[in-house]
DNA sequence: TATGTCAAGATTGCATGCAATAATCTAGGA
DNA sequence: TCCTAGATTATTGCATGCAATCTTGACATA
């Protein structure tokens, strides 16, 4: 074996290979990023609302420079506009760029279950079941629960490709339809039926990736269609305004 | 029609609806973060190198905060791993990553035909083709031209289905995919076959999305065939060292 | 009244300084 | 000689300050 000397000619190398995230929010600008993400996303913060760097820096009890970071990785994630000396506001996509992000997770979602047919472990298949029972017996009992089950389903199947890429978008993009459907979907809804959850999982147990491919495609344009098909949620009056802005501000 | 003063009463709004990126390089960090990139993707900077945030500042003459949010941009789009308290490198994806990439991307171009098949307007048409005649005219020519026209259709066809985040998603799988050919492409391989260009082309304004879907995915299936195949490119000295260090380093 | 100009205030863009953490080097003991 | 523990150095995490930019409102003018 060469010489420990051969180790500094190369550039130092993290050792631990990638070690992701183990630990859960280990700097503070990962606690802030968190924070924030859920509070867009259960609607907490209205979607088009400022979020000065000042504020947050206050309200967190860090400096701007935490608040600052948090934003730019939101932003990157789409839930925060982030304009040049302007300042970021919460995302506030139209109902064409909502259509947009489901188109997206449609055929994401298609590539996890492309990628899973046939090649689920036991132990997925079982983790899977149980999942799935946790689901219907939250459906008839506790409806917020139900929703982030739904939600948890359908992360753990991109987890399950161990796809690192397509687990990331995949996250986001499950991030970005929440926020579409706060702001066009009727509130409460459970969006995910639990019955196209099994048959999907029934496909992919059964190395059927067409069928399954085509079950998740349904599967999300049904939500996608509860969530869009009515604009019937009133908008607020920004939202229409802003209609008529963009109209004009062609500059 | 209401009271100005209901414009108050909602959060503020950006008034031009969201301008993107009008202009390009706007403020400094973009700048670096640009040039990082390209330095990266051109392979002027060595996969797992480190890229100290000092040196960067030093070096594009700003101070480290320019740097900083370079990085993290960097790192969200995968060319560079952060490490908490350990500083940022250059990715250096494993194999296996770079599979994955080359699997998303080929989700992601399917999708791009899919949703184009039929919809191309006749400026898009024309503007096709000219591009296609264009690499034609390099790829006898000039072999990085040539190079750089092939990534340019993929990412043009991308930008006319209008699909914002398909289109962020897109080029930066096409970056990745760049990076991971740097490393186990053989050097200065023309990847996309023109023909297979034209035949998908001919399939999208034929509006036979299907066939268009079908030649994208083989397509990207070669150039991941011919980039990924052969592992002989030599593993620099810090690439093979890595693999015994990650075997050691367990903690 | 409507419009254009300009000054004041607010907010971001960026640089720098200090503390905290990790990497490296050195010394002491088995 | 090898291994371990403490000290040293390098680098990041974070806070703060100043300048640049944008927004807002007042004021003058047509």
């Amino acid at each position: 074996m060469p010489k420990p000397a051969d180790l500094n000619a190369a550039a130092t190398q993290p050792k631990n290979g990638k070690p992701g995230q183990v630990t859960k929010a280990a700097t503070r600008t990962e606690k802030v990023h968190e924070a924030l993400r859920q509070a867009i996303i259960e609607q907490q913060l209205s979607p088009g609302a400022r979020l000065p760097e000042d504020m947050i820096g206050d309200t967190f009890g860090t400096s701007r420079t935490i608040a600052r970071e948090a934003l730019l990785r939101l932003s990157v994630e789409g839930l925060v506009d982030l304009l040049p000396n302007r300042g970021a506001f919460v995302a506030n996509p139209s109902l064409d760029e909502g259509r947009d992000v489901f188109v997206v997770r449609r055929g994401l979602e298609r590539m996890v279950v492309l990628q899973l047919g046939g090649q689920l472990s036991p132990a997925h298949i079982t983790e899977l079941r149980r999942m799935l029972e946790q689901e219907e017996l939250a459906g008839a009992r506790d409806e917020c629960e139900a929703i982030r089950l739904a939600g948890e389903f359908h992360l753990r199947l991109a987890e399950m490709t161990g796809n690192k890429l397509l687990i990331r978008y995949l996250t986001e993009t499950v991030s970005r339809c929440s926020l579409v459907m706060t702001i066009y979907g009727r509130p409460h809804s459970v969006d995910c039926g639990i019955d196209e959850h099994r048959q999907i999982i029934e496909a992919l147990i059964a190395g059927d990736k067409a069928r399954a491919a085509e079950m998740m495609e349904h599967h999300i344009e049904q939500v996608a269609g509860r969530a869009l098909l009515e604009t019937r949620k009133p908008l607020s009056v920004q939202d229409v305004l802003a209609l008529y802005a963009t109209a004009v501000a062609q500059d």
